[in-house]
DNA sequence: TATTGTTATACTCTATAACTATA
DNA sequence: TATAGTTATAGAGTATAACAATA
């Protein structure tokens, strides 16, 4: 039993399935704009309220390496997205912060975004978008997934269920 | 407008984190046994009846390169679970077949991914979860996602949506 | 000449450790 | 002594190209 010509795949495969064809569609579309979804996990952070942010607290929250950290937002910082601005009370860590350009850039990833979402759930009745929905974030939180936070394989923090 | 203190993600998001989420618990089970997922996705296609495979065809079903996929076989192959058997017709190309342990092997893989579905879903009620699979049904084929096959980076058969 | 499997190589991302400058 | 950021380096995985055997 178990051994059917198209292989019978469960529930964990098929949202792994289509998370990673998720991930590949926004990489794809964000592409033009020279940014990766890593690059949008930071914007995303930095355009919330959440800061502000050093450079340990935003890899913490991201699930990134420090030193993978640096060279994210050396390139952020080349591109003019993201400033780090040194801190008078503590001169060893820096604040991390959106330039005009950097909001701007999360505006367009935000709506590219949204976008996405359309285009994932286009197959879906209004219904069964809002059902979906409800599951997923009760999922999300049931796991301990952080929200807004993509876990990019975090193997820091880890405490698993 | 959009930017929240805790920012809002949509469904993409949702999935992908999910997704994520449900593959490092996969990978985390597998472990102990010495697999990764990707040796559990060429178990999963050869103990399927949808054989035989040779190294070309196992590989496109899968998005995984001609090279890599060498590199799989002979961990496989060492581990006594696969076994590359030269094809008479054609004797360039082998016929990939599992091994009495290579079905054992994927009986214990497939235990395991039934446990971890349980495991994932086990905060929804009956009636969540058959609706989200069959939503997670009709995402899939409706994204052109070959049943049983995942997509790990598959930039091969690209004819996106 | 084309195809199957293989090897060699470059690049990216992850992960660890060592280093610096501050505290 | 410990911490924030940085640099250096090793290890997977992805991807491309070149190669040997066979067709």
């Amino acid at each position: 039993m178990g051994s059917e010509a198209a292989p019978v795949v469960g529930p964990s495969f098929l949202i792994s399935q289509l998370g990673h064809h998720a991930s590949g569609s926004f990489a794809d579309r964000l592409a033009p704009s020279g940014l990766t979804p890593q690059h949008a996990g930071i914007l995303r952070l930095l355009a919330s309220a959440e800061g502000p942010f050093t450079q340990t607290t935003l890899g913490h929250y991201l699930g990134v390496l420090p030193s993978r950290l640096v060279v994210l937002l050396d390139q952020l910082e080349e591109a003019r997205l993201v400033a780090r601005k040194s801190n008078p009370v503590d001169r060893r860590s820096n604040h991390l912060g959106l330039t005009k350009r950097g909001r701007d850039a999360w505006e367009r990833v935000s709506t590219l975004s949204d976008e996405l979402d359309e285009s994932l759930l286009a197959p879906l009745s209004a219904k069964q978008r809002e059902d979906l929905l409800g599951v997923l974030r009760i999922l999300s939180r049931a796991h301990g997934l952080a929200p807004g936070v993509h876990p990019a394989y975090r193997r820091l923090t880890d405490s698993e269920d």
